[in-house]
DNA sequence: GTTATCACG
DNA sequence: ACGTACGTGATAACA
């Protein structure tokens, strides 16, 4: 038996749109309804395989099948605008796929999906609706399925209802949803029902009787049946209102024989057509673009060309010849470079005047010469060279002691500037996002080969067109950049900071393996005798670091209370269990192996496996990953080593520097905090910083109106804890859950030091006005972030995006500051010849490491640097400490 | 590959 | 009435 899916355009694409976080292309059209839409496609016709696919959609006109109803459907929410201009959109890609759409002015998804139904029926096909609207449950036969759409935490989820589940799930046969409807209504349908009967009366009713007229005409046996859900007052109503629950029968029951021009072979599954390819690339679909098997063949050629990537790549074999280029480069304006990783080969794209661009690619196997003294020249300071992610290539051009000079520009990272939260900045993504067009396909796969592009995936043979499309790039984007006032972020803080980081992974931080596997064999000797006193409480043995797991002996086994939580079963995370403590000595027990066996696994063992062969650990600086500007850290994670138990800070003593030196470590104080304060300019939070003292204290004492040396430890507390939450755009629920007080009393807090600070409210309220008008926000030194979810019509995501609106500027400002500290220090030490070096950056705090005899310098040094690149009006303070591994540094 | 947990600022 | 703080990365379990 043939099958055909029919989906209900409309209830699908509503459900992608508020299930996913808003989405638009460079351009700024809208794209995720469309996205979420062809994602769940995709998953329906797998788990389906219909031989016919069709899809309807429901076109309001002013006249109605129910005319009579004047405002039938009146009480409907107009659909948001960032939806509505996604229909179309939805409707071009249906048809670039060759998947067949129904329309029909004045009838509704519903009556089309009846008619659909009911005529595949009627030729012999299997037929399965897909809709997240209820009403269609009455369509269900043998023959026709409804896959009822809901969504959950964000993912839509589709469940099969056949007459089966359907009955085991209502207690009546699918028809009988139409009597239901009749007798309770539908207020969002304008069927009025049967006033005074509800879902549990109708519900009982219709299990009992069926359909309503086998009801009314059992009617004067309803006060005696036994059973009956219809008490005295229901039989009147029901009396009274048969006329009403007619009507609403009417109503109810969709149409099955629309006036549609439909038949089901005519919408056998067929290959997308020639607009799908460029279309999807114009909305940035590019994982969809394979997933739905779409290719550059079937794109007529001069719909993607808009800018000229393809080039004459020379194999430049003769040191002679390499001189020739040498010289030409040292004359040219710029030249666009990629290396592989391992430095053994090279692509060179120079523009010299006009537009021929001549790529000469150079491979070290290949090249009769100095290949070494070719890179020394090519890599010197008197060639100005643009890439893409230039500080890994630096780290690979250190690493052989080679120059790292003369690099003006950096695709990755600017990129990355415009649009910080796209996630992903390999070339190939960047041409098909900016030009509208893909690089060539790589000829063989060799994993790792070009991880210098962001693209493991790449080959020589493309290696010459992805040069060039450096080269586009750079004129595209540093266009942008200086149209969006980053040109100065990125000259002085971003670029200059790849030659500091490069430096940085290069020199890594030494590590003392023996106390690190002393430290792991202590740690797996705790968690061993832990271990067998769990199972000894809990009677049995099982897997205590799965969650699962845990859940079913305590709250099963045990029957403690489940707190609260969870997406797949009842929450074991800390808080829960902290609150549990003293229900049963197991959880105490669970709790303290956790914390070692976070140490043993994540950072003992983790740690012991990252050290190289010369005793240091040598981490990645990622650059272009956080949306607010920060570095993060990678393989290993070294901004993450603990400090906040005595216990994970023996890691921090683990951290040593080389022979004969010290570690010395800086950290800006609350510089959030002062960051707030100047940019809300709130007088009262500025002056308790000019005036010195803990800042937690000032808050306190302002808040609570008592004098500095009488704010208590409860009252200090609280005020530490607002402090944060402002930063982080607080709400009264989550203070009172983190610092542990009611709601009402949270909510005081709040309200006091907004009294107290009222120039903070001003900023916070002032700063989600301006980014709903902008679309976006930005740090003192313009960085951005772009947040559609301001405009989302979804209460949590736009409620999201409020918080992020007033976070960015102040994390992200102190990113910024950070970074321009780390290039100010480094010239620093360099201007002063001393050998320390920066080895680590933790957000708001750098280590460095130098000969002892440089400490108290390097220590001054690294203070005035942080204290001074940028002049507020707050001061900003730094303080370093040196010791003889990172704990001591602390200070 | 996703989820839960927990380490950091 | 909503659901509940911003930004990260690593590990182990489980599907």
């Amino acid at each position: 038996m043939k099958k055909l899916m029919a989906i209900d355009g409309n209830s699908i694409i509503n459900r992608a749109y508020y299930g996913i976080r808003p989405l638009t292309t460079r351009d700024g059209l809208y794209t995720h309804a469309v996205f979420g839409f062809l994602t769940t496609l995709l998953r329906l016709e797998g788990e389906e395989k219909p031989d016919a696919v069709c899809v309807t959609f429901d076109v309001h006109a002013p006249t109605f099948r129910h005319t009579a109803d004047a405002a039938y459907k009146a009480t409907r929410k107009p659909m948001p605008e960032e939806l509505r201009m996604q229909m179309p959109v939805l409707k071009d890609v249906l048809d670039a796929l060759n998947i067949p759409r129904y329309e029909l002015e004045g009838w509704e998804a519903d009556d089309l999906l009846g008619t659909i139904s009911r005529r595949c029926e009627a030729e012999g096909w299997e037929c399965v609706v897909v809709t997240g609207d209820k009403d269609s449950l009455q369509l269900i036969t043998d023959h026709t399925k409804v896959k009822l759409a809901s969504t959950r935490m964000g993912q839509t989820t589709t469940r099969d209802m056949t007459p089966e589940t359907f009955r085991e799930q209502y207690g009546f046969d699918p028809i009988h949803m139409i009597d239901l409807k009749a007798l309770m209504g539908d207020a969002s349908d304008n069927i009025p029902g049967v006033p005074g009967v509800g879902e549990k009366t109708a519900m009982g009713l219709v299990q009992m009787y069926g359909s309503i007229d086998s009801l009314y005409g059992h009617m004067p046996e309803i006060f005696t049946a036994p059973e009956t859900p219809a008490r005295p007052s229901v039989v009147k109503k029901l009396t009274e209102g048969e006329e009403s629950a007619r009507h609403s029968h009417w109503l109810a029951t969709i149409v099955t024989d629309a006036p549609l021009d439909f038949r089901p072979e005519n919408n056998l599954c067929q290959r997308p057509g020639a607009a799908a390819y460029p279309l999807f690339l114009r909305l940035e679909f590019t994982k969809l673009i394979e997933k739905f098997g779409l290719t550059a063949e079937e794109v007529p050629a001069a719909e993607t060309a808009h800018t000229e990537l393809s080039v004459t790549v020379e194999q430049v074999t003769e040191q002679k010849r390499a001189e020739e280029l040498l010289a030409v480069w040292r004359q040219a304006d710029h030249v666009a470079l990629l290396a592989l990783p391992d430095l053994t080969g090279v692509a060179v794209v120079c523009r010299t005047g006009g537009d021929t661009a001549v790529t000469a690619e150079l491979f070290f196997e290949k090249f009769q010469g100095d290949w070494n003294a070719l890179l020394r020249a090519l890599f010197s300071e008197d060639i100005k060279k643009v890439s893409h992610n230039v500080k890994d290539l630096m780290r690979a051009l250190l690493e052989n002691a080679l120059p790292a000079e003369g690099f003006i520009f950096d695709t990755a990272l600017a990129a990355y500037l415009l649009d910080a939260t796209a996630g992903s900045y390999d070339l190939g993504r960047l041409v098909v996002s900016y030009y509208n067009t893909e690089l060539p396909k790589p000829l063989y796969l060799e994993p790792d080969a070009f991880s210098l592009l962001g693209d493991a995936g790449a080959a020589e043979a493309a290696f010459g067109s992805y040069a060039a499309a450096v080269d586009a790039l750079y004129g595209t984007l540093s266009e942008k950049l200086k149209d969006q006032n980053m040109w100065e972020l990125f000259e002085t803080a971003e670029l200059p900071l790849c030659r500091v980081l490069a430096e940085m992974e290069l020199a890594g931080c030494r590590v003392d393996a023996g106390a690190l596997a002393g430290f792991g064999e202590l740690l797996s000797a705790r968690t061993a005798e832990l271990e067998q006193s769990i199972y000894d409480m809990a009677g049995e043995t099982f897997n205590i670091n799965s969650p699962k797991q845990l859940g079913e002996i305590l709250f099963g086994k045990l029957g403690l209370p489940h707190g609260k939580k969870t997406k797949t079963g009842w929450s074991t995370n800390a808080d829960v269990l902290e609150k549990l403590r003293y229900e049963a000595p197991i959880v105490g027990a669970v709790l303290e192996y956790r914390q070692y066996a976070k140490l043993k696994s994540t950072y003992a063992d983790g740690l012991l496996k990252a050290i190289d062969p010369d005793g240091r650990v040598r981490t990645s600086f990622q650059m272009t990953v956080t949306a607010t500007g920060r570095l993060s850290s990678t393989e290993p994670n070294l901004q993450n080593i603990p400090t906040r138990t005595d216990l994970g800070s023996e890691i921090r003593r683990m951290f040593v520097p080389a022979e004969g030196c010290v570690l010395v470590d800086a950290d800006y104080s609350q510089i959030e905090l002062r960051l707030l304060a100047h940019i809300s300019g709130d007088e009262a939070m500025r002056s308790a910083f000019t005036s010195g003292g803990d800042i937690h204290t000032a808050t306190a004492a302002q808040v609570f109106h008592v004098a500095p040396e009488d704010v208590t430890h409860e009252m200090r507390r609280s005020a530490k804890a607002v402090n944060f939450g402002i930063v982080y755009g607080i709400s009264a629920f989550s203070l009172s859950q983190d610092i542990g007080v009611s709601v009402a009393e949270a909510k005081a807090y709040m309200e006091a030091y907004f009294a107290t600070f009222p120039g903070v409210r001003k900023y916070m309220d002032q700063v989600v006005e301006t980014a709903k008008e902008a679309g976006y926000v930005e740090t003192i030194f313009h960085r951005r972030r772009d947040l559609p979810e301001l405009k989302s019509s979804n209460f949590n995501l736009r409620s999201f995006g409020e918080r992020v609106a007033l976070n960015m500027p102040i994390q992200g400002t102190a990113a910024d500051i950070m970074k321009l500290a780390m290039v100010a220090v480094w010239k620093r030490l360099r201007a002063e010849g001393l050998q320390a070096r920066l080895v680590l950056q933790v957000h708001d705090e750098l280590i460095v490491e130098c000969p002892e005899a440089e400490a108290e310098q390097a220590a001054k040094l690294l203070e005035e640097e942080m204290e001074h690149v940028v002049h507020l009006s707050v001061p900003l303070t730094a303080e370093a400490h040196w010791g003889r591994n990172w704990l001591e540094a602390k200070g």
